[in-house]
DNA sequence: TAAAAATACTCCATAGGTATTTTAT
DNA sequence: ATAAAATACCTATGGAGTATTTTTA
């Protein structure tokens, strides 16, 4: 069991779709549909149903998942207490980007960081 | 950061040394050598001071070892959760066993199986 | 000087990608 | 007919091992 697989699940039970799961994933459908398997071969269960589109978490597949939204958490929870810990580090960052796409792209990018990192902007 | 990696650095923070850890482990120093650093390096920090024989967590290393626990902790939960459901599987358990033994064992294995599997018995 | 940790190197398992086939609406 | 999932195949990364050197008590 991989903290990859388990965002994976996590992934698909959002999308209940593997090309979709995949992309928020930054992935491929192939990779996806093979970890998601190696994951359930391990464990010894089914997570999901693919008989019917779109596929459905099993009864069981339903915990697991809400399980791993768990252990996902817990593991952010690292990095949390890294910045805690170091208080706020300073320092520059750097943006690679091209000309033709800065003025369409930039702006979601810069939107997106408002949005997560808040403390950063001051 | 990989589950074993965190396996690692728990290991490491109870043994103390790394010789030790890897074998609990069962893997071999070099390897966790080199894991230990990679996860250190990940996450931008030191976790163990190696300085001085026997090492020790440095002060975050202390509060990261520890919330390593809490992640590895919900990781097993994740395999209680399907023992659970499975625990909950209805059928038939049939037992075969001689007349001539029966009056003597089966008291025992029922015994057994009351403190072990309580849940079976409602 | 005798342990323990770090480094050098090698190997191979496998995660992940592309291309394709199969399946389900 | 079409979109989605599974399969086949390939590549490259990196985890883990052995052998060796460097460290520190």
């Amino acid at each position: 069991m991989t903290l990859q697989q388990l965002q994976y699940i996590m992934a698909l039970d959002t999308e209940r779709n593997f090309v979709r799961a995949a992309e928020k994933c930054f992935g491929t459908q192939p990779s996806l549909t093979m970890q998601v398997r190696k994951l359930e071969d391990e464990l010894g269960v089914k997570i999901f149903d693919r008989s019917k589109k779109p596929l459905i978490p099993t009864r069981l597949g339903e915990k697991l998942v809400e399980q791993a939204r768990t252990i996902l958490k817990e593991s952010s929870r690292m990095k949390e207490l890294i910045n805690e810990n170091q208080g706020q580090l300073e320092g520059e960052l750097k943006i690679g980007i091209i000309p033709t796409l800065a003025p369409y792209l930039l702006p979601l990018f810069v939107a997106d960081f408002e949005v997560n990192y808040p403390q950063m902007l001051e």
